[in-house]
DNA sequence: CCTCAAACCGGAACCGGTTCCGATTGCATT
DNA sequence: AATGCAATCGGAACCGGTTCCGGTTTGAGG
């Protein structure tokens, strides 16, 4: 049914390599060359992707490792990612980690061995584990959204965005603050982020804060919610993430405080909800989006043998939104 | 400095086809499989994909097409196929059309040359083209979310969902209605929806309805609910999506109407979000998950050949929640 | 100990391309 | 017309597996 080379080259009477030659812009004359892209072209003839990979030994496929795909973050990444590779040819084949270091290691491995060209990583902790399958994958790993110094990376500002919500909150008055943090496990998420807003919490001294700790899940956010409120009753709960603080914002529905005026709440990502919902939330953006089409970028020119700075930092952007109230407006 | 079979077979002093052979459970005695399952080990050996593939002319990966990578349904989707397909030994390619009909065509040509053993696709609307790739890619194409009788289909129940909810919306004495739908090229939501609600409310005839139309776009709603609260007034607007209601409850917010003592929405979807929100939103919940494992299973039967329901519906359920308001309650 | 079928194994062909190398061709120069 | 060089081309090897086919072993039964 399909053709192959060697049908083509018969059809056209000269030798596959020919073809081959050819469709490779190799040196073939112009009346051969006429002549095979007629044939080609009426035989609809496509190369078939094994054979040319099986002797490349590489394909155009790019892994991309998530850890979950109904995440905000994961599907601008991936959306990043996949529209640059699509300009340069290549093709994103997506694994879904689903929130498992072990999976996200196997993950690594099955791709290694579909000898995809590259692997975009997104990880929410990076182990020993990690490391070595990504030394013995072979390929280039790129991770993005947590750093290492043994692998190329691709981070956001964590730091620097736990730091700018720290000095956005205490300048809007607030001084009984909850930081609702994750799993320090998580790099990125759980230590970064708090680091940056504990860098800005310590020039307060009058600072009455207390740190909690919660899943990524928006239910376990709402359980945490209820206890720091009971515990700590804060003016202001400064969430990780954007999901966790919808998480705080439902518990504060549910218990009937109007936000921001009896509970200030904030998140980090940027997520497209926070600016529906009302009030909409105070947040820092993150560009995964861009960070996504960078990603790709890089990736591309590691394949090729290319050089890549071994880490870049992506800037975040203060969104001072609705959800924290300024304390700083004297009654009337 | 990864082997290959040549050099497994010669390390154990044997021909490459007995380990082929032991590779793939042929006849092999006792005493080589011993030797081979050690060699094996030892070399650290995995056969190369492309050679594989290259002679059973086929692959593990199914294609996966989505409208687009950031939308709730489809991430909902992809996760089900994923962890189906996982446990089946397949891999999910992941093409994103960016919600561009022409796209999606493409991206089925581009996967048939890459030879996946498969295709589920996401379609906003099945035309010609459609037909036409699906029928020149020489693999089982799978639809999800819309219907056609010339492939296999996954659909939801659009038409009974629509009636669920305009049933609903009656009941809970609404008749000052908007709907506010998409286009009806999208077969699916824009023209089943929308006549299972009519269908529903012709059964009311002193009601009031008007249809408008939107994008999936959050803006575009927001402007479509501007136009509709100044031209009609409903007590209620019905909206085709989840996301459209998003942007609906936004500019009733923004006008300072509450929910939903001033103005009632709905949406479809069951999208998690609307559980999250104030006041949380009746929908009518879509198997989106479940419809991913449903489908990955089909396509993998109908790429090993076997028979599969040309179409199978998936229900939905009613979720009546706060964003309507019972009318019936007389005031006290 | 012989016979014979079943189990096991090796060799070679094949999948469909790419690439190297050497041979042929074409064309411009003398 | 002979020469030289570059452009073009064909043949064969190769990538790393699978499978067919035929030959050799094995072991049970007589």
């Amino acid at each position: 049914m399909t053709k192959n080379i060697s049908d083509i080259a018969q059809m056209a009477g000269v030798a596959k390599s020919t073809v081959s030659r050819y469709l490779n812009g190799g040196s073939v004359s112009v009346k051969t060359k006429q002549k095979l892209e007629r044939i080609t072209r009426e035989a609809g003839y496509v190369p078939n992707t094994f054979a040319q990979s099986l002797k490349a030994k590489r394909t155009n496929l790019i892994g991309t490792i998530v850890p979950r795909l109904d995440s905000f973050a994961a599907a601008q990444t991936m959306t990043g990612i996949d529209e640059e590779l699509r300009t340069a040819g290549g093709r994103m084949l997506v694994y879904n980690a689903g929130q498992d270091r072990q999976r996200e290691i196997e993950a690594m491995q099955d791709l290694a061995r579909q000898k995809v060209a590259g692997i975009i990583l997104m990880p929410a902790q990076v182990t020993d584990g990690h490391l070595r399958a990504a030394e013995a994958a072979g390929i280039p790993v790129l991770l993005v959204g947590q750093g290492n110094d043994r692998l190329h990376s691709l981070v956001y500002d964590d730091y620097g965005a736990g730091r700018l919500m720290g000095r956005h909150v205490l300048d809007m008055g607030h001084r009984r603050i909850a930081y609702l943090g994750v799993t320090e496990d998580d790099e990125a998420v759980g230590r970064l982020r708090k680091e940056g807003f504990r860098a800005a919490a310590e020039e307060c001294p009058d600072c009455e804060i207390r740190y909690y700790e919660s899943s990524f899940a928006i239910g376990d956010a709402r359980a945490a919610a209820e206890k720091i409120l009971d515990e700590h009753a804060p003016s202001l709960i400064v969430c990780a993430t954007d999901n966790i603080a919808l998480g705080v914002v439902k518990t504060a529905h549910v218990r009937g405080l109007s936000i921001p005026s009896q509970l200030s709440v904030t998140g980090f990502g940027g997520y497209e909800v926070t600016a529906i919902i009302n009030p909409e939330l105070t947040t820092v953006r993150f560009p995964y989006y861009e960070a996504g089409r960078l990603a790709a970028r890089s990736i591309l020119k590691l394949t090729a043998g290319e050089d890549v700075r071994r880490s870049t930092v992506m800037d975040v952007e203060m969104l001072s939104r609705e959800s924290v109230d300024n304390l700083n407006i004297p009654f009337v």
